[in-house]
DNA sequence: AGCACGCCGACT
DNA sequence: GTCGGCGTGCTC
């Protein structure tokens, strides 16, 4: 055989990449007759069995005595710009390139059929024994049509038992409901929306952004209720008209119905859906509709980054600095980031949209990198509620109370006026910590070092970090002394208590995670808090976002001071954004609103800049202390180590690597002694940062690390927590 | 991811 | 004496 003839008929050797935690790429012989291309998905057989892979590349041997390609299968290739999109973001991460495609790939028709979702129709005489529910149903049935069975059930308010029973009498019969059709093409003039003239003049920005058909990043900011989502939403129609697809990237929770019913009512179809939730076939059906390019707009979590669209035309990532976009287990990315890198990949706008920016993102925006676009504070002429501090250590509440004398005052006028208060805890529970006033026992969680947590509600002890669960004993186990436990420390529950006891009329509720009744009854107390029918929520992060109170007019923050002392490097800005969040509740309906904020520190930087009223403030005063600090500016190089099971293991890592480190000049490694490191307690997980002055290949340098530094037992991952906007 | 190899606790 | 726990390593 000569070469000639591999040519065009196969032969030679290709390059597979496997969709498993190998870094590497492995050699396989090409049958006769078989023609491969990269992005081609192909059958190889590895060990004793056979897996899926990807024409990585095309090889140079001959192939003699490698294994052979199984088959190609019968799926869309991966087209070249997603290839690679695998590849920088496994040397970015450090993760071994075939985990990364596993994030890419698309899983092979498991042979699942889609659960074809029933609906009943009315065909029979009715049941012999009638019931009021009976009747409701079937009178709700009423035509002969096929109605799901779910909604029909909460249509005639009957459970599906019902419906099923009437099944079984012969007076409905079950058929499999018409398939919903995975992506309708939404139409970009469904419903435009006035706009005031400042949120025109950025959503022409961004359309503009889109014309183009250019990399570019913007940031969006404005603050709830200045129609981000609309605003962007003409970015997504102009991407419609030009055919070319939009990706809009969320945290999972922000994924509600909420969003799908704005997205419908101004594009009149509901964009493809992306997330955990979605399985089995329609997943296929909707990767198979993006890589057709018929699907013009994908709503989805974080790992909607990695599918293979055909045009991507715009990557909207919303809520850019919620910390739901990092994936820390398996590969460790950062969503925000790979979607600029995406969009770079792609020739795509990205637009960054929030209220409260990430640090980086707004140094990014304020050297120039991106593109700053501020939408005008609210909307409709509603403002920003008035801010201001309580000094706990001069208005002291008494022991065992947390509500300040200033507070009371003013939850009791906002009684008085008939208008809602919000009281903002963030702790579940009742108290953080329980000692033994005799011998001085804590209770601490066998798996981490964390505090138990008193849950009075569920008479139970619970570690939030590893969500260990146990009783709450009558006695100290350590020295036995009967009734000598006490909590120490609020939580919304004890809260709750005392609202109880300084607002005995008062209508209050608790609202967090915990809530009993899971998540579907705290979505109709949430409806009721907007209804009005209660005056005082106490709630934990819960209530920072997502449902609008219009008769809440005053917003307590009981500790300011919670989150602003941890070691972690963002503890500053997750404060600052949660309570600009919480704070921005009050005053959303007719009446102006105010927050007060309760601290034992109101010189404190956070709160200052908050109380002004001017993010701007924030923002310079945290990029200067970390300066100050010896933290890693963003946009520089720093690095993530993740490692080890237990506290020790890191730490050994740690001085193993800034031994190491000391080589290769300009890099420094602040070990755990030096750096604010945050050991994320529970997980046994330790944060190192790596600073270097200059630009070196910090991802190669770790790389060879891992490989030749005398290990301690136990693994070690590293992850890159980089501004990658330093690579592009 | 699978699957093998390998070294320490409770059983026919 | 073995069965089996899952830690570590390998798959072109």
């Amino acid at each position: 055989m000569d070469d000639a003839l591999d040519e065009g008929q196969g032969g030679g050797t290709v390059e597979v990449l496997i969709p498993l935690g190998l870094d590497q790429a492995y050699s396989y012989a090409v049958p006769a007759g078989l023609a491969l291309a990269p992005g081609d998905v192909v059958q190889v057989p590895l060990g004793p069995r056979e897996t899926i892979g990807v024409v990585w590349e095309r090889g140079s041997g001959r192939g003699g005595n490698l294994k052979k390609v199984a088959a190609k299968l019968d799926l869309p290739p991966l087209d070249p710009a997603l290839m690679k999109l695998v590849d920088w973001v496994a040397w970015y991460t450090l993760a071994a390139k075939g985990s990364v495609l596993a994030l890419a790939l698309r899983r092979p028709p498991d042979g699942r059929p889609e659960r074809p979702k029933l609906g009943v129709r009315l065909v029979g005489p009715p049941p012999a024994r009638m019931t009021p529910a009976r009747a409701r149903a079937i009178a709700a049935a009423e035509g002969g049509l096929l109605v799901g069975k779910s909604a029909l059930a909460e249509a005639a308010a009957v459970s599906a038992a019902v419906i099923d029973s009437l099944v079984d009498a012969g007076t409905f019969c079950v058929e499999a409901l018409p398939q919903q059709a995975i992506a309708a093409r939404p139409d970009p003039d469904h419903a435009r929306p006035a706009l005031s003239e400042g949120q025109q003049e950025v959503a022409e920005r961004l359309v503009a952004a889109v014309r183009s058909q250019a990399y570019s990043v913007a940031l969006l900011e404005g603050v709830t209720g200045s129609g981000k989502t609309e605003v962007y939403f003409e970015a997504v129609a102009e991407a419609i008209r030009l055919g070319r697809q939009s990706l809009i990237l969320m945290p999972e929770i922000a994924l509600t119905a909420q969003f799908i019913d704005r997205f419908e009512a101004r594009f009149g179809v509901r964009p493809g859906l992306w997330h955990s939730a979605v399985s089995g076939r329609r997943r296929e059906r909707l990767q198979a509709a993006i890589a057709e390019g018929e699907a013009l707009v994908v709503a989805g979590a974080r790992s909607a980054l990695f599918l293979p669209y055909r045009d991507l035309g715009l990557i909207i990532v919303d809520e850019e600095h919620e910390a739901a976009y990092k994936q820390e287990d398996g590969v460790a990315y950062h969503a925000r980031d790979m979607a600029v890198v995406r969009g770079k990949i792609e020739s795509a706008p990205v637009v960054l949209a929030s209220a409260t920016p990430s640090l980086e993102t707004r140094v990014n925006a304020e050297r120039g990198r991106y593109l700053h676009l501020k939408l005008p504070e609210r909307f409709g002429g509603r403002h920003l509620p008035t801010l201001g501090l309580v000094d706990l250590r001069r208005d002291k509440p008494e022991r065992g109370r947390w509500i300040s004398g200033a507070l009371i005052k003013a939850v009791e006028a906002n009684l008085e006026a008939k208008e809602q208060s919000l009281l903002f805890l963030n702790r579940r529970g009742y108290a953080p910590l329980t000692l033994c006033r005799d011998c001085g026992h804590r209770f601490q969680c066998p798996n981490c070092s964390a505090w138990l947590v008193d849950h009075r509600f569920r008479r139970a002890l619970v570690c939030h970090h590893c969500g260990h669960v146990e009783r709450r004993p009558h006695e100290c186990p350590s020295c036995h002394k009967p009734e000598t436990l006490a909590a120490c420390g609020p939580g919304v529950e004890r809260l709750a208590e005392e609202v109880a006891t300084l607002f005995p009329q008062a209508r209050a509720i608790v609202l967090s995670s915990d809530f009993p009744g899971g998540t579907e009854r705290l979505k109709q107390e949430l409806m009721a808090v907007a209804e009005g029918e209660f005056d005082i929520v106490i709630g934990t992060q819960l209530v920072a976002k997502g449902h609008n109170f219009p008769g809440m007019t005053l917003v307590g923050v009981v500790d300011a001071d919670l989150g602003l002392t941890s070691g972690d490097p963002r503890a500053a800005e997750r404060t600052f954004q949660a309570l600009r969040q919480v704070t921005g509740r009050a005053g959303r309906g007719e009446k102006p609103g105010r927050a007060l904020l309760q601290t034992h520190d109101p010189a404190h930087p956070v709160l200052k800049a908050l109380v002004s009223g001017d993010p701007e403030r924030f923002y310079a005063a945290e990029t200067a202390a970390r300066e100050a600090a010896g933290l890693p500016p963003f946009g520089r190089l720093a690095a993530l180590i993740v490692s080890a099971n237990a506290q020790a293991e890191a730490e050994t890592h740690a001085r193993a690597l800034a031994r190491c480190a000391e080589a290769p000049a300009g890099v420094a490694v602040l070990g755990p002694a030096e750096a604010p490191l945050a050991i994320l307690r529970g997980r046994h997980r330790m944060r190192l940062i790596v600073r270097t002055s200059r630009e070196i290949d910090l991802q190669g340098y770790l790389r060879a690390w891992l490989k030749r530094a005398p290990r301690p037992k136990g693994s070690v991952r590293v992850a890159v927590d980089v501004d990658p906007q330093s690579f592009l």
